[in-house]
DNA sequence: GACATATACTTGACTTATCAATGATTATTC
DNA sequence: GAATAATCATTGATAAGTCAAGTATATGTC
């Protein structure tokens, strides 16, 4: 008789949740920018200079190359970001945060914390229980 | 200056996890099926009488109505799954796992655990960290 | 320093899922 | 019990992302 293993729980688990979560983010749409739009934006944001390599945002958010060229695509059409290119090395291209794109993630990241807070509330992260249980939780609860 | 909270850094985390997860969980090809294929097997695996109604296979895997009805288009026609009416209710319409459908769910169980615990060792379960700690991990390590 | 190999990014063709609208049936309300 | 509202599922149009192939540039090797 087979049975399922715990790690495989646990993703089962993720799926779900994931799903949920960026339908959820979709509130993000009042500021005219979906999920990845926010992360890009955030990770930039972070980042020396404001700016990143693509295939480092491709890296740091899960998505592929080709991922990445068409999500910035419709965010350089609008103004949020803006291409750079590297001195030494003709290949690479940035993606550097405009201020446009600075003030609508400022505008964002309340509505994003207000979400994340409504998905995971703090209560859990104090508890801080092992993680199975909160996902397996979360995959239960979530809406 | 406007910080992160941590919830939200999390659902970052966990948007990336996820996008990385689905990929490698295409290893199931091997199997002719994909992480959400793998996922209705399963459920419907477990449900008594090998059955689930679509919605509520939906509300279950975090898609929607009509994501259910096109991710079980093909298996239906792979004959995985068949379809089954409600005597009450004429509305309602049920996914029932085939005899093909347990034989390639047994197939691709090993594979799919395997993957599993490659993503997430056992290590870390048996720490049980908190889940800021292992999520953000995860995140950082994960290819 | 030419040739093979590797890296960064883009593009065309395709897959997968969404949303909004629709059809069909059931439940509620007056 | 007729009218209204709610639920289940499907469909057309579209969005977002994949893969494989292609272009351009860099790096390593002999």
């Amino acid at each position: 008789m087979s049975t399922i293993n715990q790690p495989l729980k646990l993703l089962m688990n993720l799926a779900k949740i994931q799903a949920v979560i960026s339908r959820k983010f979709d509130g993000l749409a009042v500021h005219g920018i979906g999920f990845n739009d926010f992360l890009i934006l955030h990770l930039l944001q972070q980042a020396p200079g404001g700016q990143l390599r693509r295939t480092e945002l491709a890296e740091k958010i899960g998505l592929t190359a080709s991922g990445i060229t068409r999500l910035l695509l419709p965010m350089e059409k609008t103004g949020l970001v803006t291409r750079g290119a590297n001195e030494r090395d003709a290949r690479v291209s940035y993606a550097k945060l405009t201020h446009a794109g600075k003030t609508i993630y400022e505008e964002a990241l309340p509505s994003a914390s207000a979400i994340s807070e409504d998905i995971i509330p703090d209560e859990y992260l104090k508890k801080s229980p092992p993680v199975a249980d909160l996902l397996i939780m979360l995959g239960g609860n979530i809406r």
